[in-house]
DNA sequence: TCTGGGGTCCTAGGACCC
DNA sequence: TCTGGGGTCCTAGGACCC
């Protein structure tokens, strides 16, 4: 019988690849690109890793060694990544049907059904079509896991020998080469294995991969609860993370942001849960979702210990609903109730949740609908219609709730920006 | 002065029911 | 009002992911 074979495929530094298709000059030249309110490093070309770059270090304290070694700064276009996401995951499907779309940068392909083909020269020839046609490189591991095909895609960014594809299928059976790789990773960098678990274990020595293998299974799964004995399983080369082509229903929508400066008043805040719950609204009904419940968090910031509140609140409706208005009234009700004043609040967030398909909800024949009710669900359902078509045609913001405030104090820092590149995204396709 | 945003899954514990 | 075990459902909190 022949050994299971997952792949993945993962985008090298996907996000500064995508702003490289744009802007070939950049090819070989040190670029990062930053989260949202410019807060973070979230990508790093391979040159600016060289430079000593940290993923995830705060903008504010590079920004002076950036410059210094001329790294190009970009602000994230989320638009222009989910496009090209789009472009590399097509392809991909034409290569393999089993495919689960793990993330913006990521797939996993499973390719039990080629083993009459050299999986080796399959991936490369992927890897080099994905490259061709849309200007993303990419690296792919293949194992007999997804866990090990995780650890494989690393190999392969780490060997420049390696040429894009690491199969770690080939070496399956000599057991001691696969001990001695496994020996080479450490518990922290394995799927599944955070920060608190990777502490717990280097408490109990456990520091790598193999360690973490090795160990029996009533340990793992009192130390790391069940998800933390799969890993060890799949690590052993059985699989036990199953490939997820049809991801399930989306269970939650949140939309929620840092202030561009520390929030005090209430009424600050208000406006921006306002504005957060409009906008998860407006996600909600562009998937075709009604909710359950609402959920309203505020938090001071933990890089001030001084300071410290942070409180959430949730409101379960009768009946699910995608009423802005509706949906906008407990919010605010709900700020007023957790915000406190004296703090220095540094975020808010609007959580929708008990989410299901509008469309099941519809023919309901056994509830009795008065015809009163019936006009008053008819009249939402066009003025939601009518707001989101007016705010899609003319830009978002164009019809606003009059909670959502006008000044906007509290928005996102937007003076770091780099208007070139934040470039509205109905241009695009002239340049394609 | 300035440190992202949006998700999922697992578990323990409480409420409720028989 | 007391006694008991066990099941289900829900929620908050923790941990993880990209």
């Amino acid at each position: 019988m022949s050994l299971a074979a997952y792949a993945l495929v993962d985008c090298n530094n996907f996000y500064c690849s995508c702003e490289r298709v744009f802007r070939p000059d950049l090819r070989d030249k040190p670029i990062v690109v930053l989260s949202n309110n410019d807060g973070c490093i979230i990508s790093r070309s391979n040159e600016a890793k060289a430079l000593g770059v940290q993923m995830g270090a705060p903008y504010f304290k590079q920004k002076p060694f950036l410059k210094r070694n001329n790294v190009t700064v970009f602000s994230s276009n989320y638009p222009l990544y989910g496009d090209l996401s789009d472009r590399v995951m097509k392809i991909l499907r034409t290569f393999c049907p089993d495919m689960e779309v793990y993330s913006i940068d990521e797939a996993f392909l499973r390719l039990d059904g080629f083993s009459t083909y050299n999986l080796t020269e399959y991936a490369q020839h992927i890897r080099n079509t994905v490259y061709q046609w849309t200007g993303i490189p990419v690296s792919i591991g293949i194992a007999p896991t997804k866990t090990l095909a995780k650890i494989a895609s690393h190999i392969c960014k780490k060997t420049p020998k390696s040429s894009g594809v690491y199969n770690m299928n080939d070496k399956w059976a000599q057991p001691a080469q696969i001990d001695a790789l496994l020996e080479n990773v450490p518990v922290s960098e394995i799927w599944g294995i955070g920060r608190k678990s990777a502490a717990k274990l280097y408490r109990y020595g456990v520091t790598t991969a193999r360690q973490l293998r090795d160990r029996d299974n009533a340990w793992l799964q009192k130390m790391l609860t069940v998800t933390g004995l799969y890993t060890a399983l799949e690590l052993r080369g059985v699989s036990s993370i199953a490939l997820d082509e049809a991801p399930a229903a989306r269970r939650s929508i949140r939309s929620s942001r840092s202030f561009g400066k520390p929030v005090t008043e209430k009424t600050h805040a208000q406006e921006a849960a306002v504005a957060y719950t409009v906008r998860a609204a407006e996600k909600l009904r562009r998937e075709g979702l009604l909710a359950t419940t609402i959920s309203v968090f505020i938090k001071t910031s933990v890089h001030r210990p001084g300071d410290q509140h942070a409180e959430y609140c949730t409101h379960t409706f009768d009946k699910p609903t995608d009423f802005t208005p509706l949906f906008v009234h407990h919010a605010s009700e709900m700020l007023q109730k957790i915000f406190r004043a004296g703090h220095q609040y540094q975020k808010v967030g609007v959580l929708l949740s008990g989410l299901e398909l509008k469309r099941n909800q519809q023919g309901s024949l056994l509830e009795v609908v008065s015809t009163e009710s019936q006009r008053q669900t008819e009249s939402e359902a066009r003025l939601m219609h009518v707001t989101d078509a007016i705010n899609k045609k003319f830009g978002r913001g164009t019809v606003q709730y009059a909670g959502e405030g006008l000044g906007q104090p509290w928005k996102m820092k937007q003076e770091n920006l780099s208007p070139k590149y934040t470039t509205d995204w109905s241009k695009l396709p002239e340049i394609y």
